[in-house]
DNA sequence: CTAGGGTTAG
């Protein structure tokens, strides 16, 4: 008996489901396949169906598999479906798609168009069901150019005529990969090839655009889907439309959309209550969170472990460890299994509190429940050991994410670079980046970030000056951090003209400087006793609602108290003061 | 009532 036939014997148990099924007629067998529930039910059938003669008909072997498959056991219907090919069941169409959307959604893509093969022997003609399922594959392993290739292929060839779910699957893959613009010349063409986008089309650029923070885009969209199409949102369209407000911080149209929602009788559901929850935690409103969770439950629908892990985020954000811990903990009383994300979610709230013992204690644990540490875990830990200046056992989990078969990822590249800077490194992270050349990973305008404000901090300015041209000649766009660190590179030197003129390069090159701009550049003039453009800089800040931190507006004060800057200044500042300060007894007696 | 599509972690 080979493994998997063992493992299928533990999975079934239910002997007396057996024996009945097994004096059971047809009819029942037929019935009962709509209430398949679980493995055992579908696994005794088809035993007693395969102990029949003569076998049942292929349809019934294939709405079994489609019940197996519906319940995401793909492995174990690949199974059923290999037992069936023993069996002599003459297998059509349908079996063949089902087997290849197994293969497929088990990132076995290879495997599925190996089963084209099984089409050709028996003559069938792979359909638009066959062909969706393997371009589904190839996006879900984010092989899009591939899956843009057998697309084309297609169409071009006339191999199928791509029908809405098909193009709904090829513009996933484009959203996947950010590109928008593509997906909606695909819905585009859809219409003009006259077939008509239907929600889920929309819905998936709504939701892509909406992570794009194109938020306009995106009620456009909508607006279009509803007015000119009279599609009528959902509560999956709802969900994406408040979680891209909820990310932008318009709570007010976020709270309106709701509303609207509710008004359409359209209920939210675990997933639009968890968008709600996780930006309240994002924010630091805890309290809300939990308002949020305990209306939920009183409308009757279950957070899940999502909804937790965002939770547990939230506590770790505001420091309150032992709060997320409970959490935690609760989850088992819930009937939760903390999982991965929660695990990470807790590790990386005792990194950041700086608490690595324990930190570590739970990466520890969670292999030791059978839970795999993944590359966002490993990212955590290693972050966190840099954190606390533990290079020597950030790199030890460097290379235990290696040995484990986790690949290291452009974040762990970032966090590496950005750990050794920040531990007087930098000299290491420039040979790092110098050995990795020309990749991928080095066209990131956030490793450049890293190490020109590395190269500043150190003043090393003309190693930042060096790999500020380097970007500019990959053609990489500085970014607004990029043009700070650069300033602020400038400024520690005392280049305080070189600093100045990439700050008026600034908005010119469309990338108008911050409110940390604002702060580095002040900073470095007053540490500079340059001072000619102080007042002009302060009233461009008021001008431009920002205000200034703690740091540099006690710098202010110390000019002022020993005469370098004058009283008069005051009022200026005080219009800059951000409203958490104001209640800060150290600032109340100014004027 | 035999096959395929959209929302949830650092």
């Amino acid at each position: 008996m080979n493994q998997t036939n063992s493992l299928l014997i533990k999975l079934r148990g239910n002997f007396i489901t057996t024996a009945f099924l097994l004096h059971s007629n047809f009819s029942t067998n037929r019935s009962m396949l709509h209430k398949i529930t679980n493995l055992n039910h579908a696994l005794n059938l088809f035993d007693e169906m395969s102990q029949r003669r003569p076998l049942p008909s292929v349809v019934l072997f294939n709405q079994l598999l489609t019940s197996v498959t519906k319940i995401k056991h793909f492995s174990i219907s690949l199974h059923l479906f290999n037992q069936m090919c023993s069996l002599g069941v003459p297998l059509d169409k349908y079996s063949i798609s089902i087997a290849i959307k197994c293969c497929c959604q088990l990132y076995r893509t290879k495997d599925g168009f190996a089963l084209l093969g099984c089409c050709f022997r028996r003559a069938i003609a792979p359909n638009v069901f066959i062909f969706n399922a393997l371009l589904d594959g190839l996006v879900l392993e984010d092989r899009i150019l591939e899956a843009e290739m057998l697309f084309k292929k297609l169409i071009k060839q006339k191999l199928c005529e791509p029908d809405v779910v098909m193009y709904n699957t090829m513009i996933k893959g484009l959203c996947k990969f950010g590109n928008n613009v593509t997906a909606l010349a695909l819905l585009r063409l859809m219409e003009q090839k006259n077939c008509q986008p239907s929600i889920v089309t929309y819905s998936t650029i709504i939701d892509s655009l909406c992570k794009d923070k194109l938020i306009d885009d995106a009620f456009k969209l909508f607006k279009e889907m509803v007015f000119e199409k009279g599609i009528l949102p959902n509560v999956i369209t709802y969900t994406s439309l408040i979680r891209g407000l909820c990310n932008l911080g318009h709570w007010d149209e976020a709270s309106k959309l709701l509303k609207e929602m509710e008004d359409e009788k359209i209920s939210p559901d675990v997933q639009t209550f968890t968008v709600l929850v996780d930006a309240f935690c994002k924010e630091g409103k805890v309290e809300e969170a939990e308002a949020i969770i305990n209306i939920m439950i009183e409308r009757g629908e279950v957070p899940d472990i999502v909804t937790y892990n965002s939770l547990i985020d939230g506590y770790c954000l505001r420091g309150e460890m032992i709060k997320a811990r409970e959490i935690f903990d609760s989850l088992t009383l819930r009937g939760l299994v903390p999982d991965v994300v929660a695990y990470s979610s807790l590790l990386n709230g005792y990194c950041k509190n700086l608490n690595i013992e324990k930190a570590m204690q739970m990466f520890r644990e969670m292999s030791g429940k059978g839970l795999k540490p993944n590359v966002v875990t490993y990212n955590t830990m290693i972050q966190g050991f840099f954190h606390v200046g533990r290079c020597v056992d950030a790199r030890k989990l460097f290379d235990e994410m290696h040995a484990q078969g986790q690949i290291p990822d452009q974040c762990t590249y970032g966090i590496v670079l950005e750990g050794l800077c920040n531990n007087r490194q930098v000299e290491e992270a420039l040979s790092l980046f110098h050995l990795m050349g020309d990749s991928k990973l080095n066209s990131d305008i956030v490793v450049y970030n890293i190490l020109i404000d590395g190269a500043g901090k150190y003043r090393k300015v003309d190693i930042a000056r060096v790999l500020f041209q380097g970007l500019i000649d990959k053609g990489l766009l500085p970014n607004v951090r990029t043009y700070t660190v650069m300033i602020n590179s400038f400024c520690q030197e005392g280049l305080l003209g070189e600093a100045q003129l990439l700050f008026l390069k600034m908005d010119e090159s469309g990338c108008p400087p911050n409110d940390v701009t604002y702060r580095v550049l002040l900073q470095g003039y007053l540490k500079n006793q340059h001072y000619d453009d102080v007042v002009m800089l302060l009233q461009e800040m008021v001008d431009r609602g920002y205000s200034l931190d703690a740091s540099t507006l006690s710098l202010f004060i110390d000019h002022i108290a020993v005469g370098l800057l004058d009283r008069s200044m005051l009022k200026l500042l005080g219009k800059l003061v951000p409203k958490e300060l104001m209640d800060d007894p150290s600032l109340c007696d100014w004027e």
